[in-house]
DNA sequence: ACAAAAGTGTTCCCGCTACACCCATGT
DNA sequence: ACATGGGTGTAGCGGGAACACTTTTGT
């Protein structure tokens, strides 16, 4: 397996890797998923998972390889969001970085394999210093969703099936950084008319409210973007 | 200088390139600049001027060195908008490619250099077939700079210091696709203080008015979009 | 019992929309 | 003289913002 083909090229080329901002909601902040690095260079430091391009994979398909062999993770939505080519972001060599962005609803845990030596969530007002430019690999994938909540239905994904309000309104705090008045921002959601209410067991009905259930209306969601709709904010 | 020197690497490595969309409005409607490729692949065929990247700069800078190259154009506003790595996309080899979107003010005309045979700017509306993925590149861009035009001043940038209301106006139709009722459109764009009134040469008053001129306040713009401001539309 | 969060309406105002005619210029 | 494009005001409507108290549940 350790092959020792070389590869000869004309002109010298960077080498290309994809890495991977994979954000969660667990209904009171948004985290992050990061990996504690197992190798050098950065070893024992916090990054976002990510790897080296293979041959016969779009940066798509690599970010999604990558960030399952180090976390097995699999997100529900996955976007790419800047390129990095500073000359020095790796001390090793020129190296260029694909970055995506991904989203996971639910509670899914990571496992650790690879070049991960650990792998966890956390929140975002939390983040420990990072490797390479990781920092800045941050900050873009944040302005990013801050666009993009306008354009998609990042915040539904996030949520997934079910939730209140009240879940609602804290993601859209979360992204956004400023807060809303309950009722302005209840009235301006049903306006849009792409929620439906969540069907209850019967045994929920009566038991521990958290407050009512909603479901993403998304055959109404994608009608309505069909003319122009956008998620104003 | 024809250097015989080979480069040898451990894993095989894609090749990278940057593409530039550059767009610029003749005050009727907007054009992008293209390239007639004078070399294999595709040698004839229009594309938009692009190279490879070198290793001592980023991608940035060698978007801009090729655009320079091909077309003696410097653009006034410059940002990466998609990174292209389908596997088939260059018939020679694998090759990646990070787009920029350019923006240029006034009228300069390109001078065709280095692989470009000619260089001309082309209605939006009329392209002619292009080369390797490059429909795709220009159909990414206008998306882009949809989303766009609502967090950065573009329309500003393309229509440089002076223009009438009504050059804004076909602007935002231009790129939004869509008409709007000229009072309105002049009320709202009024309402967000952005725009002050051009000072007119005494000879400019009386002589062949096309309208009045105005110019981008931009030290408004920068300080209201500190607090929140978005250029909606 | 107390604290925390859910649920619920009204008023005011501003910005968006729709709409038509006159005037100046250039041909 | 005619055509083209510039310039201007109003009325109605809908959505956004500001605002407080009661009820339920969990501790």
């Amino acid at each position: 397996m350790n092959q020792k083909i070389n590869y000869t090229y004309r002109y010298p080329r960077p080498a290309v890797t994809t890495d991977c901002v994979v954000y969660r909601f667990d209904r009171e902040e948004l985290q992050v998923l990061l990996i504690q690095r197992a190798n050098e260079p950065f070893r024992g430091k916090w990054a976002f998972p990510g790897g080296f391009l293979e041959m016969e994979e779009t940066t798509r398909q690599g970010a999604l390889r990558e960030l399952s062999e180090e976390t097995g993770i699999v997100p529900d939505y996955l976007e790419q969001f800047y390129t990095f080519s500073a000359i020095d972001r790796d001390p090793r060599e020129r190296v260029i970085s694909v970055a995506y962005i991904g989203l996971v609803n639910g509670v899914k845990e990571p496992f650790p394999g690879d070049d991960a030596a650990k792998a966890r969530w956390y929140p975002i007002s939390k983040l420990p210093s990072l490797a390479f430019d990781h920092a800045q690999l941050f900050e873009f994938s944040l302005r990013y969703l801050k666009q993009q909540i306008h354009f998609h239905p990042i915040c539904f994904i996030l949520l997934g099936k079910e939730f209140t309000l009240r879940d609602l309104q804290k993601l859209y705090e979360s992204i956004l950084g400023k807060e809303f008045d309950k009722r302005n921002f209840c009235r301006k959601i049903n306006g849009w008319g792409i929620l439906k209410p969540a069907e209850m067991k019967s045994v929920e009905k009566n038991s521990c409210r958290k407050g009512r259930l909603f479901t993403f209306d998304e055959k109404k969601y994608f009608s309505i973007k069909e003319e122009g709709f956008r998620i104003e904010f």
